[in-house]
Order: C-alpha cells, then structure tokens, then sequence
DNA sequence: GCTTGCTCCTCAAGCTACTTGAGGAGCTAC
DNA sequence: GTAGCTCCTCAAGTAGCTTGAGGAGCAAGC
C-alpha cells in the first residue's frame, strides 16, 4: 500500500501535485497511463512518483510542458546524450534572464509613477491625476 | 481622414496595437462600439485613439485587463478619486516585484544547474547527468 | 445495515489576453 | 477588370492547468 496501490491521492501528497494535475499530466503524455485496480481507480507505484517528482521540479523551474518532454527523454536515455538537456536549460535560462529584466524596468516605472499621486491628487479631479495622465501618454 | 474616420487600420498603426487586439478590446467592453462608415467599417476619432493608447500603455505596464478597467474609471471620471489608481499601482508593483524576486532565484538555480552537466557527463549514460539526477531530486 | 463524508471517475468548460484562420466582401490602383 | 490590400464575422487555438457537473465507491461510526 506504501508504494504498490498508491491512489491518485496519496501520489499527490508524495509530489505536491493536485490529482487533477496528475491526470491532466497523463492526458497530455506526459506520465504513461498507469495501471488501474479492479474498482477502475489508477494504481501508484514508485516509478510514477520519481517520474512526478521530476516534471514537478521542471515545473517549479518554470520549464514549458514541451522542455520537459525533451527533458524525460534524456531521464529515459531514449535521448543521445544529455547536452541537449544542458542546450535546454541554458536556453531557458536566457529566458528568464531576459523576462527577470524586464520586470526590473517595470518595477522601477510602476514605483515612480506611484509617486506622482500625492495628496496634491485629492484637490483635482481623478482625470487629471498625473498618474493617470502619466498612463495615457 | 486624419482623424475623424480612421480605419481600424489606421488606428491600430496609432497605438501599436493590431487590428485584431483593437476589435477584442471592444468585444470585452474596455472600448465602447465604435460609429461604422456606411460600408459597415468602423470609424475611429481622437478619443478612441488616446483611450486605446491608455490601454496599450498599461498592458505593456503588465496591468491585466480588471486593472485597466479600474484605471479607465478613474480616467473617465467615474470613480471618485485617483486613490484607487494609486492603489491598484502599488498592489501591481508588490506582485511585479514578487516575481522579479522569483525569478533571481530561478536564475542563480538554473545557472547552478547547467554548470553541473559538463565533459564528464559524455562518457556516462544521459541519464545519469547530474543535471538530470538534480532535476529529478 | 445504513448513513455520512471523503475520494475517485469522466467529460466539458473556464481562466488570461490575445492570435490565427476560414470564408466572404469592399476598396484602390493599374 | 483584376490583383492585392483591408475589412467584416465567427470559431477555434495557445499554456497549463483549475473548476464544476454528475455519478459511484469506500471506510468509519451508529
């Protein structure tokens, strides 16, 4: 029951994934159909956990669902060597980089523009809030 | 023709939003119909023009859609003061600052990451690249 | 043996903010 | 007149799930 039966509830506590994310993962591919009992309810066993914990972790990374395909199949050796993982992460490291960027840019807009509302903002009309004015520029 | 009947293409070309966004904008309500030509085209004016680039100035400020709603209130002079556009600003800049602070974190891991999967990985099977053992920890 | 409450099942739709595509029509220039 | 652009509407697709409906099993307590 500790790791033979587990229900799609208990695979879930294991991974930090919901069950319908589990079932959404098998949908889409990702983990293999897995067996099922007699009442028709999928059956856990540890090689679907390790391959859970894997996508979760990928996930929590912020690797699109198709990364993680590429990423499987070097876990399952059906890939030809493990650089396209590393060419991967790189890539996606870029990514996030650039996006990290960004957001920096914005934060530094967003906090400035948060400061030309002042209390001078109370004595005008809301149109003219340099806020808002700042906005329709 | 320069401002009194433009297109939808010409207002798109105005405020760096394509046609397609232009007509999606009006479809959820954050732009009121506009007049249509006896052709049945729609015929864009200054006001549509500056109240589409309040709009595209937001998104490209990350604002989702809800915010932009709030926003334009305050523009058009239905909400009561500007405190909420403030408002709405900083509560945008604390989740933009949250992920920028996400995203840091991911990168230092990535960058952690990828530098495990080196020359000693090609003589082992992927599978047991360190980046691929990491991911699956 | 029955009820209560949890979990499980499937299938469909909803979320964000658009984009893409099909199918059809008008407008402009040569 | 015709080629090539833009315009129209409506529907579906994108990413990665989540939520809900509708129905059934299972385990514990009475």
């Amino acid at each position: 029951m500790a790791s033979a039966g587990m229900t799609i509830g208990d695979a879930a506590a294991r991974t930090q994934c919901t069950p319908a994310t589990i079932r959404y993962y098998e949908e889409i591919g990702l983990l293999r159909p897995v067996g099922r009992g007699a009442n028709g309810r999928r059956a856990y066993g540890h090689p679907e956990i390790h391959r859970l914990r894997f996508i979760r972790r990928c996930r929590d990374l912020n690797f699109p669902i198709d990364d993680i395909r590429s990423l499987l199949d070097v876990m399952d050796a059906r890939a030809p060597s493990c650089l396209s993982a590393r060419d991967l992460t790189l890539q996606h490291l870029e990514t996030v980089r650039a996006r990290r960027i960004e957001l920096e840019a914005l934060e530094r807009t967003l906090k400035t523009m948060a400061a030309t509302c002042t209390d001078a903002c109370v004595a005008r009309p809301a149109s003219q809030c340099a806020l808002i004015v700042d906005l329709a520029t």
